[in-house]
DNA sequence: CGTTATCCATGCAATATGGGACTTGATTGG
DNA sequence: CCAATCAAGTCCCATATTGCATGGATAACG
């Protein structure tokens, strides 16, 4: 069963002409005619009454038009689709983040892409950096915004902008208004940090930083957000070595650099050759640079 | 572009095995992937991403699956309602019918079709005997329920049943209590009949009546209803010639046969040949018999 | 009333497509 | 390193589709 025998179906049912469908559908009568034939073989039933002189529809005809017209649309809506889904102007982005990129990082992205291909539907979803690599693994997103991490062979990533950690202080903190800190500077305090399991890096850079000066971070609390840390910095709970890029504009926050300080290179995250085509503008933007600005 | 190829696709969409896809699809696995292959082409899309250890859906392949299960499952039902439509079981039967014909018997048609065919849309259109003629050489009714009228090449008829003309009249008039009446008797009488471009048959009828007997009918309304016809009586405005099956259980209007009454035969007329397997069982219910009781 | 024009169906030969059997090439697991 | 698995390639045959030419029926017209 051919979809042509319905596209000529449906030529006829509009002419009741053999000789007009035919020319429409841009072949010569006789063959037309065995299409029709044909379809009426296929399906067992008489579509359209011919005499030499008149061409009808039958009752099954009249709903069998109206039932092929509406095949027929959708038929070619999801050729169209699948081709669009393949070029990347439509279709679906799941993109993953660690929580703080949400801070301005993602919408920035997510603004960019969104300009430039308004058809694609984007899913964010917020996951630790271990998830996202799970994920992406699995082909459950496309992309996911993570830091660097260790290598995988499945996924590539494609570096967004170096991030450095710097201290976060309560306002009236002995340290605040310091040019620089050091390890042991902060020998005594009540740390703040996300757990490891959330993230091995961020986690792994903060000891490594106090492991230079051979010490161990004291860490008295360990929520999942960057953003509830400078919470509780904020209280007084305590200091925190966080990302510079999610201090800016937090007014009862005091921020102090570090020395030597951690570097922490955020990424774009793929599978390897696994392509959805939606992602390749995102990839542009990412290239282009522009997103490092705070 | 094959319907196959939908079904092949969708097959593996569902498996992502060739060979398993291909048995379930009751074939060998090479040509199988050449329908894969050839849809893939006429698309101009991939739609799998195949190694000879893994076979996974692109995001064009994802969404083209879910189209191609609906234009599927929409083809099916196309298919399948042809069938039932040239069947009979569902579909549409547009029924015409006299006015006063709406009296019982066409309740009762349609009833004991409905019993029947619950699928089947019936559309009801009340219409003048020449209206429904012209309507059914049209193809726009299946049937009519109508006065025998003159033959029409086109068109066949079914006797439902005899009608005959009985006199109305007002409960307290002159002639009310006769066993029978004559053109004679109503040679002063004010008539009340339709109009002649309504039912010329039943128009015919009356003047036939009174021409036996030398006389031309004095018809001083004209409506279009027979019921109207039998309030306008009622009322005392005038007699009439009615067809007997309308008159009973009118409290207010006493009847009287008539000598040599004028036979009406109320026929199912339906287009010669031309055949909406709907109309079938309302011909069997109409061959029954059962509807000529009032 | 015969002729002509129109229109759908059919016969025929060339071509294209679809399916099966067998084989090849690549990858994975023992 | 070998065996197993799986998709693709090759060859061959059956069937379907196409264009061209023709036939047969019907309506319009002179």
């Amino acid at each position: 069963m051919d979809i042509q025998k319905l596209r000529c179906f449906a030529a006829l049912a509009e002419t009741l002409h053999f000789g007009q469908a035919a020319e429409r559908m841009n072949m010569t009568q006789p063959p037309f005619s065995r299409q029709i034939a044909g379809l009426e073989r296929a399906l067992g039933v008489t579509l359209v009454e011919r005499s030499s002189r008149r061409v009808a529809l039958t009752p099954a005809g009249e709903r069998f038009q109206r039932d092929a017209r509406a095949v027929l649309a959708r038929f070619e809506s999801a050729c169209r689709d699948a081709r669009l889904v393949a070029e990347g102007q439509t279709g679906e982005l799941r993109l993953g983040f660690m929580m703080h990129a949400a801070h301005r990082l993602v919408p920035r992205m997510v603004a960019a892409y969104a300009a430039r291909r308004p058809e694609v539907r984007i899913t964010l979803a917020e996951a630790t950096p271990e998830e996202i690599e799970e994920r992406l693994i699995r082909g459950q997103l496309d992309a996911g915004v993570t830091f660097a991490g260790a290598a995988v062979p499945q996924l590539e990533s494609l570096p967004i902008f170096r991030d450095r950690l710097c201290l976060a202080l309560p306002p009236g903190h002995r340290l605040a208004g310091r040019t620089e800190a050091a390890p042991e500077d902060l020998r005594d305090e009540d740390l703040i940090a996300v757990p490891d399991r959330v993230s091995r890096t961020l986690r792994g850079e903060i000891s490594r930083w106090f492991a230079q000066a051979g010490l161990v971070p004291r860490v008295r609390f360990e929520p999942q957000l960057q953003q509830t840390i400078l919470r509780l910095v904020a209280e007084g709970l305590g200091t925190a070595l966080v990302p510079a890029s999610i201090c800016d504009r937090q007014a009862d926050v005091a921020t102090v650099p570090l020395a030597a300080a951690p570097a922490l290179d955020v990424v774009l995250r793929t599978r390897r050759g696994a392509g959805n085509p939606a992602l390749a503008p995102l990839l542009e933007i990412i290239r282009q640079g522009g997103l490092t600005a705070p």
